[in-house]
This record gives structure tokens, sequence and C-alpha cells, in this order.
DNA sequence: AGCACGCCGACT
DNA sequence: GTCGGCGTGCTC
């Protein structure tokens, strides 16, 4: 087994200061007094702080900021492995780079209610000395013959064993012809087996599971596991998850919806013999907390999970694989603002191991890296098991518009049809929730609009409301016009999936019809259950936002009918046009993926716009040089580094009046060019009025320690927040 | 993040 | 006259 353990973490015996981080969103550690017991880094402790009791770590030797009259003891050391120096160096260097606390990065990393708790021990019953007097019934005799012949067994086991109620054990355990011992906790998760023979590889496959498994034999790499839908990625990383495993490591992949990934689970399943452990917001407290401690102490070899699963405290990490690594999912926005994709890559560079980045539509910025030589690049150009690419057809909206009120042009619905007749099934997207994304008054031309943000309500018939899709807030389409006082006035503008159901519905009776949406299929279970339903031909017809987008491999589906191409388009985001290009990507790649052709049909107003062009050439390569092209021209990401900096409070004069006092003191460098204070692009959300200054810097240039300085020079007034995200993805 | 301390309205 | 609203500020 390759050690890449490095020195003994630093002691600090007893009446010595250490430094602890807190899981607070304190600027820094707090200094404490070792008591009796020598302490190391990384141990978990619990620490006074003012008149509560909090857990922390040893984060080093004290930082000597604090006076020596105000130190305070260490209460005791937790029973708890100890936070790997990895994870530490992580939590740090994310801190730093996202100019959050130390403290509430580490906060993600131990974000696990009572997980210092010790497991609950399981009792078992073992066989004892007979006492003297004991009374032998039948079924006492059976639970003792029972008790000699198996290992301890939990009493209700034990029970059940020897046919008789729980009541007879206890009995047993009573008069003392039982003993209790405490038995280690089973383990949770089965070992992965590596052994097992995996699928047959294409030549293509082999040579990148080749080199994949070559680059976990080493130190830190990037390898981009570039390849269309349907080319076997996964069959290829999982190889390399059998090296990393061979070689005593853990694994750890990322997937961006791993809530929506039961196909995935079941391919991990078939190729390993075993479950691995899954990590994502949707697990209770008792599986999280077991999970933590499984990956705690190297009990769970392969965990798969959501963004938040690069914090796990791994002790032996060996491989990361992020899978889709382009999606926008990994990007977190709401406090700690990272992407999740590029600190895997720090991850692995930390810990000196190889990463793996997979996609059919890899990122801009991860193209850039293959082309500057920092990443490899593994292609595999052709789908496989002789599947062949779905034949990608634009509907020009302007020559073959759907008939007024409608939003399925002639020719997508004569596909369908087609489709249907054949026995096959059909898929149509749409990426918008609920029945129109808009609602507005016929007689005065009112738009309901949310009362917290600058957004649209929109309405969901399916539940008869009216719901924001920022805040949550939602309530009955009303009666009558706020505004003209109308009766029965609203009416629904353009389509959601709700309304395109409904014209589906309509228009192929016959077809069996489900809708699914991230409102629509509330948890794994349901998704779960509705890709079960499809994969049974169950199902003929089926209506979805973006999370029929991702992953799945449905074998009867053979079109994908795009209603609004143009959508993602919308709006001067700067990546606008790859996110569209990737999206619609990884919808077509439904369509066709075992022997029978797919095709797909693209409804769009702009069919000359460069997105369309690239989709229905598959010229994906000439798009991107393209698109690199211009935003090298613009020093824009990848070439150029963005932060955004947005100011909010409930009072906009406050926020504007900070505002221009954050603008009068803003960085000058070379350049560095700090655009803003503009209303953000949600100038209202959740009630909070938004500013935002764009800081726009070269590659070379230290951002974050300008920013660090900017922010320092001037604390926001009461109930002003500044949130920084370096790196910004979207701009909403 | 808690949990204090602190200064203004409706109760016994 | 007190109980309590939650606004700011500190915690090694």
């Amino acid at each position: 087994m390759l050690s890449v353990a490095a020195n003994p973490p630093a002691r600090h015996l007893s009446g010595s200061r250490v430094a602890v981080l807190l899981p607070l969103p304190l600027a820094g550690v707090y200094d404490y007094r070792v008591g009796e017991q020598t302490l190391a880094d990384g141990d978990l402790v619990a620490v006074p702080l003012g008149r509560r009791e909090v857990w922390g770590v040893v984060w080093g030797p004290g930082s000597g900021g604090c006076a020596e009259g105000k130190l305070r003891p260490v209460i005791r050391r937790l029973d708890a492995r100890p936070l790997p120096d990895g994870v530490r160096r992580f939590v740090d260097w994310v801190a730093g780079y996202t100019l959050a606390a130390p403290g509430a990065v580490l906060k993600m990393a131990v974000s696990v209610p009572a997980a210092f708790a010790p497991p609950r021990p399981q009792a078992a019953c073992r066989l004892a000395a007979p006492p003297p007097a004991l009374k032998l019934t039948p079924a006492r005799r059976r639970v003792l013959e029972v008790a000699a012949t198996l290992p301890p067994l939990a009493a209700a086991d034990l029970a059940r064993e020897a046919g008789v109620g729980a009541a007879v054990v206890k009995g047993l355990i009573a008069a003392g012809a039982l003993d209790e011992i405490a038995l280690p906790p089973p383990p949770l998760f089965d070992p992965p087996d590596s052994a097992r023979p995996g699928p047959t590889l294409s030549p293509e496959q082999a040579r990148a599971a080749a080199a994949l498994a070559t680059a976990v034999g080493g130190g830190f790499s990037v390898a981009v596991l570039d390849g269309v839908t349907g080319s076997g990625k996964t069959e290829v990383y999982f190889e390399a998850v059998a090296a990393a495993l061979q070689a005593g490591r853990q694994v750890l992949v990322l997937l961006p919806e791993i809530a929506l990934s039961s196909q995935w689970l079941g391919r991990f399943a078939a190729r390993f013999g075993a479950a691995p452990a899954e990590w994502h917001s949707e697990l209770g407290d008792a599986r999280r907390r077991d999970t933590w401690r499984a990956v705690a102490e190297g009990q769970a070899r392969v965990v798969v999970g959501a963004r938040s699963a690069l914090f796990l405290p791994f002790p032996d990490l060996g491989l990361i694989v992020v899978d889709e690594e382009h999606d926008g999912a990994f990007k977190q926005e709401e406090g700690v603002a990272y992407h999740a994709r590029d600190m895997a890559v720090v991850r692995a560079r930390l810990g000196g191991f190889p990463i793996v980045l997979a996609s059919a539509t890899p990122s801009l910025e991860t193209l850039a890296n293959v082309q500057a030589g920092r990443y490899t690049r593994l292609e595999l150009p052709d789908r496989h098991a002789g599947a062949s690419m779905p034949a990608i057809a634009i509907v020009d909206l302007r020559r073959t518009p759907p008939p007024r009120g409608r939003f399925l042009s002639p020719p997508l619905v004569r596909a369908v049809e087609d489709t249907l007749a054949a026995g096959e099934q059909a898929m149509l997207f749409l990426n918008r929730r609920g029945y129109a994304p808009l609602t507005l008054c016929r007689g005065c031309g009112f738009r309901l609009q949310c009362p917290h943000c600058t957004a649209w309500l929109v309405e969901h018939r399916a539940h008869g409301r009216l719901v924001c899709h920022h805040c949550g807030y939602f309530s009955p389409l009303p009666e009558r016009c706020p505004n003209c006082e109308a009766e029965a006035s609203f009416t629904a503008c353009g389509p959601g999936v709700e309304r395109i159901a409904e014209e589906a519905a309509r228009l192929f009776p016959a077809a069996r019809l489900a809708v699914m949406a991230s409102d629509t299929v509330s948890g794994p279970q349901a998704a779960a259950e509705l890709i079960r339903r499809v994969d049974d031909h169950d199902i003929d017809l089926l209506v979805g936002t973006q999370i029929v987008a991702k992953g799945y491999h449905f074998p009867l589906l053979t079109l994908v009918g795009v209603v609004d191409a143009d959508l993602g388009l919308e709006g001067g985001d700067l990546r606008a046009g790859e996110r569209t290009h990737q999206l619609l990507s990884q919808v077509a790649g439904r369509a066709g993926r075992a022997e029978r052709p797919g095709r797909v049909l693209l409804q769009t107003w702009q069919p000359e716009h460069p997105v369309m062009a690239a989709l229905v050439t598959g010229d994906r390569d000439t798009f991107i040089a393209r698109e690199a092209e211009c935003r090298r021209v613009a020093a824009m990401p990848p070439y150029g580094r963005l932060a955004a900096l947005v100011v909010s409070g409930p009072e906009a004069p406050a926020v504007d009046g900070f505002c221009r006092r954050l603008a009068r003191s803003a960085p000058v460098a070379a350049g560095v060019e700090v655009l803003g204070p503009a209303p953000a692009p949600m100038a209202l959300l959740r009630g909070r009025h938004r500013r935002r200054f764009l800081v726009k810097a070269p590659r070379t240039a230290p951002l974050q320690t300008l920013l660090r300085a900017w922010l320092e020079i001037e604390a926001p007034p009461a109930g002003v927040r500044v949130q920084v995200d370096v790196d910004p993805y979207s701009f909403f």
C-alpha cells in the first residue's frame, strides 16, 4: 500500500497554548490553554466560549493574539478521529480563496449533529455459566441451544432464531443464564470488490481506462475524460476507481445531483458488488452521522456525493472523480461561495493524488487548462455498443410556428406521433417549471410579481397557486386584478412544463404521459420510481425540465423535442452560449442510446445562432474555439478573473450609501477594473435590496489580497451585508 | 452562530 | 412600577 502519510501531527503539551478553530463565522482561530491531556493538531475538543460549550478543532500552536489573562482551558478532547491533515489544509485553502471565514468552511467539513457521540454499542447475548437453580422450560432450552451454537446475537435476533418471544430471552438474562456483552457496531458499508471482472471495454475505452489506472499509481494529476454521451465514460472511470481501491485508498465521486442518480448507483453495484456510501442533503440525521464516521474511520471506501461530500474527513483519499464536471450545480452560491469542481482539483493537489473530470461537454475552463498543458485529455469519440449519435435537426419557428396559444410546432407534433406509433418513447424538454412563467391581467396588463423579489410569480396549476422561484413565496391566484379590479381577467403567458404536458395530453390522448420537474418528483425515491416506470415502458411521453437531462439511459427513448432551445440565451450572461450548448447536448444525448437511432428536434426562433449550428453539425470544437476567443479578447474567465461583491440590506438607502463609500475606496492595481455598483440582476431578493460590484482582474493579479484589503477599510452599517463570490458562475 | 446586555411599550 | 420585544456586540 502506497503511503503518503505526512509527519505525525504536532503535539501540544499540558499547560501550553493551542489555536482552536471553531465552527463559527469568526475571523480566525481562538487560543486556549491545554489541560491535563496532551493534544495534537486535528484533535476535536470541547472548549468554553462565553457561557456555552462548543466543539472545535486543534489547528496548531497558539496564535498569541489574545492576552494571557483572557485565556481559558480546553474542557476535554472528544472521542473522535482527529481531522486529517489534508482536510485541515483544504479548509484553510478554501477559506483563503473564497474569502470566507475559516470557521464557516470548517462547519461544512464537520456539519454532523452528534458526530462525536460514541456510536451506540450493540448488546449481544452470550451463554453464561448456568446458574444452579435455573428453571428450564422448553422455550428456555431452545434459546440456550441456539446461544450455544451461534455467535453472540442481539436479544431480539436470538429470540427470533429460537422461535420464542422476547420475554424468554429477557428472563434468561435476568436469571443469569445469559450474559450481555457489547458488540462492535456492524460495518455500515460492504467493501466494494475491485477484483470483480469489469465489462468488456472497446479499444478506446480500454486505452483511456489504462491511462487512468496508471495515473492512480502516481501523484497529483488531472485527467479530463472527454466523451460524447453514451460513450461509456462511467465504465472507464470505474477502472480508475478499482485501481485506487486495489491500492488501498478511498475514492470520492462527485455527481451534480446525487439525489437523482439511482441509475448510477445501480451501475456501481453491478460493477463492484456493493453499494457506495452516499452523501447528499436528503440524508437523515442518523444516516448522515454514521456515514461521516464511516468515512472518518476509513470504513466507507467509496463515497458518491453532491458537492458537500468534498469536505468529508477522508483519512486516506486517493482519487476523486467529478462526473459531469461542466454542470452548474457544482457551484455553491449561498454562504461560502465555491465551485466544487475547482475545489476538488485543489483537494487532489493538496493530497497528492489524481483527479478525473468527466463530461461530454467539458467547461471552457477545463478545456483551457487542457490547452495550457495543465490537464491531460482522454477522448472517447464514439458511442459504445454500436449506438449512433442522434440526428439533431432545427425546427424554424419563423417558418413552421405552432398554432396560436400553443407551443408545439407541426413538425414536432408529427415526430412525436411517428415515434409513439412505432412503439417508442419520446421526451419533451423545457427548462421551466410550472404552468406559465408570467401571469398578466387582460384588462390592464398588470403583471403578478413577487412582493419580496424582482421576479414574476409562476403559476403552478397542479397546486393551484402562484409561486416565486427565488424565495419560495406563494399565494393563490387572486379572484380579481389588484390593479383594475377586473374579475377572472388573468391570462397565462408563455409555457412551463405543466402547460406543455396539458397540450401534449390533448394532442396525444393515447400516450401515457408523465411530468418530471424538481417540484413534481419529491426526493430520490420518487425520482427512482419514475425512472423505473420509464424504463419499464409504463410511460410513452416524458415532459421534463433539466432534471431529465442528467445521465439517464432509456433504451426505447428515440425522440427528444426541445420546446424552446433559445431559452438559456436570454440575458447577458457570460456563459449563456456555453451553458445552452452543454444543456442541449446533454438532453439530446438522451435520444437513441441503444441500438435504435435517435433524433432530436430543436424548436428555435434563431436557427442561425452559433449554438444551434454547433448542435446540428455536431462540431463542438469549433463552437468552443469561437467562444474561447470571445472570452480571451474580453479578458473574461478563463483568461481573466472575476469576483462579484453583492451588497444587500433591507433598506435601499443604506445599501446605496455604503456602495458609494466602497466605490470611493475601490482597489487600484494594474489591469484591475472595478465595475459598479449596479443593481444586481435580482435587485430585490427575499426582501433585500441588492447592488453588485464586479471586479475584473488579470489571471496573475492577487485578487484575494486586493479584495481583503478593500473590505477591511470600512465595516458595513447595521443590516447591510457584503457577500463575496470569487469566480461567480451565474449572474443572478 | 448563540447568548448576552440594553433600551422602549402593555401588563399586574 | 415590571416583563419582554429583538437590535448590536462579544466570545480565546
